[in-house]
DNA sequence: GCAAAAGTGTTATCGCTACACCCATGT
DNA sequence: ACATGGGTGTAGCGATAACACTTTTGC
């Protein structure tokens, strides 16, 4: 064997490289796995999160994260994928690794492991249908319930990857219709930062990156007066970076 | 149940959040779960990773990371912690997770979902004896050996996490002695950032930040003349991030 | 006509970059 | 005495932050 600790049994097999029969593999961590995830939203007030209320019993009436066991077939990012499609009828969204949860007993039913993954999705384009079908409700941040196991400790770990995430990361454009006008841009940011920001200053620094496409159309729905829709392009982001600049915000 | 899906029997179980005798979760995703760790050093010249060579068939004399597979009795990141000691001799060392890897293929011998963790250590501390007894060697990141199975990958993925999170976080400290020179310093991130950089600036830059706090002694291992040994001041960088500042390197 | 949000420029300050020489010491 | 790496200051430039008024339009 490659490791002969000295310690518990905990090690003892061997490390992930071993290439054997079923037979050497099944006296190992054999533990359920699940994904779990997190799903965020913007509806052009505030910044919303997807949560579930399980209509059976144990825990009924309980909000949840939406998530499943996974099984032999998936990949974990896969299966995200698939729950995500499943409830809100979405493809294609952003959509990363948050991280694994693994406490012993984080789940009085069993050993569980359960892998968190957070989701960018644009509001309008969710399937209601979809969504009403798994009985899902969106909450704003600081209005969020008590949630079961260790799930509000995940979407505390969420909103705060979220956040950290965005400084340096245009991935709000995720959470943001394919047009959208530079004050929604800017309450979003003001939203996931928690404080005001400059109008004039925003507008120019977001500008300036030049990866803003504008268009001659306008949204009356915020203001009477209108403002311009814009798109991210996302090319001449890739480009920004590629020249070595940094993206902050 | 929460979720019932229309395809697969993946998902057809419940959510993560069922609490339920073991028959209930019994045939959901079984697999196996194994730790990787990614164990970085710098040796005062250049960035090393610690690999591992198998003794024992199959892939015998292969090079890979330490891992295990875990069992029912400890979280991934203990079980992580206890794999660091028993090849470092070390505690309280920085882990991080990295992310997972679970490929449906990515071992040919069974489904394992393999979970990485990098970490980053003091070479003068480490206890060589562990070291040897697993047959380790520490490697250049651009001499890196071919690897087993998909861990080439994820010390790909290691690299770049560390060169991203070193430039907003100051972890570099955890891969230097407690006490360090600024050249030294200054050679890790020429290292991470594989650019030279002017050390008139970069000893202003990091300074000016306060929480670097210099003795009286000197560091005569790399020149003649000798350079001031200085401490990392964690409470100082709490205070500096506290107060609204952002490091940045 | 007024309320409500969109849009626009300038100035002062700060931080970053670029750059070259002297210092201390071991050999 | 010389080779080696350690340590220091300044000036110009670019980026950021602070700040207030005009425009458009639905009601």
């Amino acid at each position: 064997m490659a490791m002969s600790l000295k310690q518990k049994p905990v090690f003892t097999g061997s490390n992930t490289c071993e290439i054997r029969p079923m037979e050497v593999y099944k006296d190992h961590g054999k533990v359920l796995v699940a994904v779990d995830c997190i799903i965020f939203g913007f509806d052009s007030k505030a910044l919303k999160l997807l949560l579930f209320k399980r209509k059976v019993a144990p825990l009924k009436g309980h909000w949840s994260l939406i998530g499943a066991f996974i099984n032999n077939e998936l990949s974990l990012h896969k299966a995200a994928e698939k729950i995500l499609f499943e409830t809100t009828g979405l493809n294609n969204i952003f959509l990363e690794e948050l991280q694994t949860y693994s406490k012993v007993d984080r789940d009085p039913g069993a050993r569980v492991i359960s892998v968190a993954f957070y989701s960018l999705i644009r509001l309008n384009e969710l399937d209601l249908e979809s969504v009403e079908k798994y009985d899902a409700h969106w909450f704003d941040f600081d209005q969020i319930p008590p949630l079961i196991l260790d799930h509000g400790q995940m979407v505390q770990d969420a909103i705060l990857k979220l956040r950290t995430k965005a400084i340096y990361n245009p991935v709000v454009f995720e959470l943001l219709p394919h047009e959208f006008t530079i004050p929604q841009l800017q309450l979003i940011y003001e939203c996931i930062h928690q404080k005001k920001l400059d109008n004039r200053n925003f507008r120019k620094k977001i500008l300036a990156f030049n990866f803003l496409v504008k268009s001659d159309k306008k949204d009356k729905s915020g203001s009477k007066k209108g403002a311009f829709l814009y798109k991210f392009d996302k090319e001449k982001f890739k480009l920004f970076v590629a020249k070595g600049h940094r993206f902050e915000l």
